[in-house]
DNA sequence: TGTACATCAGTGAACGCGCGTTCACTGATGTAC
DNA sequence: TGTACATCAGTGAACGCGCGTTCACTGATGTAC
């Protein structure tokens, strides 16, 4: 069946959310293409239509996921302080709750990493991250310095609040990095 | 056949010890159990006269991996400055080049978080790396907070870094976070 | 001391399963005349 | 306006492969008599 216009590209959109949320959610090998294709009411070989492989599609879906983080970021300039905004949202319930919305960094890079075949994809993504955060520094004189370095404890906090198995121990994490990354910020 | 006292003892730890190796430096799922026999010169069959399944492994080789990190940390309090010792071990490149012989906390936990059955051994680890931590550090009364805060940015800054494609820019996250948290930890 | 037997770590074929990928196909729609 | 044809997004069976797990087995050694 012959479709109208821009309906490829709206089916090519429809796989690339999908499949950008269930990698951050379940990770890349743990997600399957066929399962992927069902959910969106395809079958599996119409996948490769729109890709050239599973790995073309991660990329694809790293980018968008990227994107979007950083359209939310710049939503955040519209609040009185964006640095405390940002991390308010970074390290809150909602981010951790949902990893298949969220910064695909805690996610997804460290099976990226693990994945054999180098990519340029992800250093576009902490790119993209480190500028978010600097544009939301108030000091631009150590900015680079400084977001690197909120990025690493932004990663690493919702890392380990989303591994921690006791909710105590994972609030502890959550609450304590934010709290003193904030603090940091406003001294 | 039948074999010398300790020698189903033996061959059990040399299976936990490759697995952890292997577990961290190519992730869980990505780790075949035959592969992983075949490299030790055992049939996969055998397998499990030592284990329940491939998951009663990989809580062994978390625990495993956790312990010998955790000596190796005891050992840095011959240094000087036992803390300034820990942050530099963590952030070297020696560490980043050997996720196989290193913390589990940044090449494991998000896989474990998305195994989908929780476990507390991951609980078990975090609080063990921050046990260490809050042992080197000098001022024990925010211990604590600071110890979490401290793991979380070694953590996420390691992580960055490995997953990082551009030398440079893997570098740039290292030095700048390692120097930064020896900065903070001796004012 | 010599022999029969029990033990059990390790063997390797087999199981069902889901994976990524390929491919001949279908059939509704847009285009050409 | 009506008909013949080309297009091509999507179909679904099939491919080889490696996975975790099971199981009947082997055979060197320790133990019992």
């Amino acid at each position: 069946m012959r479709y109208s216009e821009d309906h490829k590209a709206q089916t090519h959109q429809r796989i690339v959310e999908e499949a950008s949320a269930r990698f951050r959610r379940d990770g890349i090998g743990a997600t399957g293409l066929q399962p992927l294709m069902k959910a969106l009411g395809l079958t599996h070989g119409g996948f490769y239509a729109h890709f050239k492989s599973k790995d073309d599609l991660v990329e694809q879906s790293l980018r968008k996921a990227a994107d979007d983080l950083a359209d939310h970021c710049n939503n955040l300039f519209a609040e009185e302080s964006p640095l405390v905004a940002f991390i308010d949202s970074y390290l809150s319930s909602e981010h951790r709750a949902s990893p298949d919305k969220g910064c695909p960094l805690p996610t997804m890079s460290a099976e990226l990493g693990q994945r054999g075949q180098a990519s340029p994809t992800t250093d576009e993504v902490i790119q993209s991250r480190l500028k978010s955060i600097e544009n939301t520094l108030p000091d631009q004189t150590r900015a680079r310095e400084q977001s690197i370095v909120m990025l690493s404890t932004l990663v690493g906090a919702l890392l380990l609040s989303r591994s921690a198995n006791d909710p105590e121990l994972s609030d502890q994490i959550l609450d304590t990095t934010r709290e003193w990354l904030k603090q940091q910020a406003t001294a």
